[in-house]
DNA sequence: ACCTGAACACCGTTCAAGT
DNA sequence: ACCTGAACACCGTTCAAGT
């Protein structure tokens, strides 16, 4: 109980020790409460501590996504490219998902870290394998963009009202609106029965992907070349 | 001359007024410079000031999305649908290439402004007029997400260098991240030339875009339903 | 009643002073 | 040589004091 008196000693500071407090305290108290100051704080040391570590607050997320993005999952060996591209994006959809701030960081990147990189150059080896010409490999994955990661900008969360709220709003909305509330009700013109509100981003997200790996693939199987297509579809 | 003496009298501030300020601002000086306090100054006028035509800074971005959304152009009638929504998108995409800023700033918008309702509304009025069901054009107006407004997140801006210096930079690459260095130089493993680098965002839009509609189209053709996909495809 | 200066509670980062 | 407290140059927004 001697050993040791005053100011505890504290475990020493490394830069896997900070990433990981970082990611904590984004999952836990969300990305807007990630600072310098506060993150320093969780670690009970100094802010500019923190500077030997990490060159600045970049870098700290450029760090962090880089912790995310080495948690998705590796490939399936042995299958198809089409199932493999599709289990690897659904692999990194759920490391995402499991990091709400992660895919809004992700994007605010402008330089690619190594644990991107090496997800990359898998993801269009798979595409290669599958028989894809690196032209159509190339295009392919631009077309895929932060999909490739498992995520695609939600735009505009709908709001979540009390219900009968809800449907007083859609009806004052209807009048200038009509296109959108028709398909916040699921409804036709014809029937009146209101299917429900709210949608599944999961189906969104596979109906989607599946639209666009069936998509590369006619693309691949007609030869498709940016210079020259050779189309007959 | 001695009409008016001290203090200039200022043209009275407007919501529209602070509104076009921001988005010259932003245009000027890039979004990173936008603030409150450098808003005002430019308006001669106390930060305070603001607070009267706009709640906080968030409503102030809402305001300024609505004022970019509004310069897209009007589709043009008597078209097919996919004609009348690709031309509507690439409109809405020059709109917000003339304002570098709004792409970011329209993501991080959580409740969507009256400007992006009448696109989205007019834009689902394209599809339904096209014969798309309201189950189709909704999952099919999640599967646009971003690209409806013109725009994808592009990940990673490739860095710009000398030439030279940037090829040393990807031979040193090649070694751990082969493919990419071959979806960079465009080149396969059989032959030897550099065909270029650097890509052309327009035509990875349009590449992206086409795939999509395409699928829309056969999805529709097919009578395609969330419920019960009739696939004979 | 309206307007606004000062203040509050934060930022990321620099830098010089202390050990 | 290393570490760190104080300071700098900002933020968005509140609030009370002034007219």
């Amino acid at each position: 109980m001697a050993h040791q008196t005053g100011t505890p000693r504290r475990a020493p500071l490394s830069r896997a020790r900070v990433l990981s407090a970082a990611v904590a305290l984004a999952d836990d108290a969300g990305i807007d409460s990630l600072s310098m100051r506060k993150l320093s704080q969780d670690l009970g040391v100094v802010p500019m501590a923190l500077y030997k570590h990490v060159a600045n607050k970049e870098e700290l997320l450029d760090g962090m996504v880089d912790v995310i993005v080495g948690e998705i999952g590796p490939p399936d060996p042995g299958v198809d490219w089409k199932a493999a591209v599709r289990q690897r994006i659904l692999s990194a959809r759920r490391a995402l998902l499991r990091h709400p701030w992660a895919s809004r960081v992700l994007e605010t990147r402008t330089t690619p870290t190594p644990a991107v990189l090496d997800y990359q150059d898998s993801m269009i080896g798979m595409f290669r394998d599958g028989g894809f010409s690196v032209d159509l490999t190339h295009h392919v994955m631009h077309a895929l963009g932060s999909r490739m990661f498992g995520f695609t900008q939600e735009l505009f969360e709908a709001p979540s009202m009390e219900p009968h709220v809800q449907a007083a709003a859609l009806r004052q909305m209807s009048a200038r609106y009509p296109h959108i509330v028709a398909i916040a009700l699921r409804t036709d013109h014809d029937e009146g029965s209101v299917v429900g509100l709210g949608c599944d981003d999961q189906f969104e997200f596979e109906f989607a992907l599946d639209l666009l790996l069936d998509g590369f693939d006619r693309l691949r199987l007609r030869g498709w070349s940016s210079t020259a297509d050779l189309s007959d579809a």
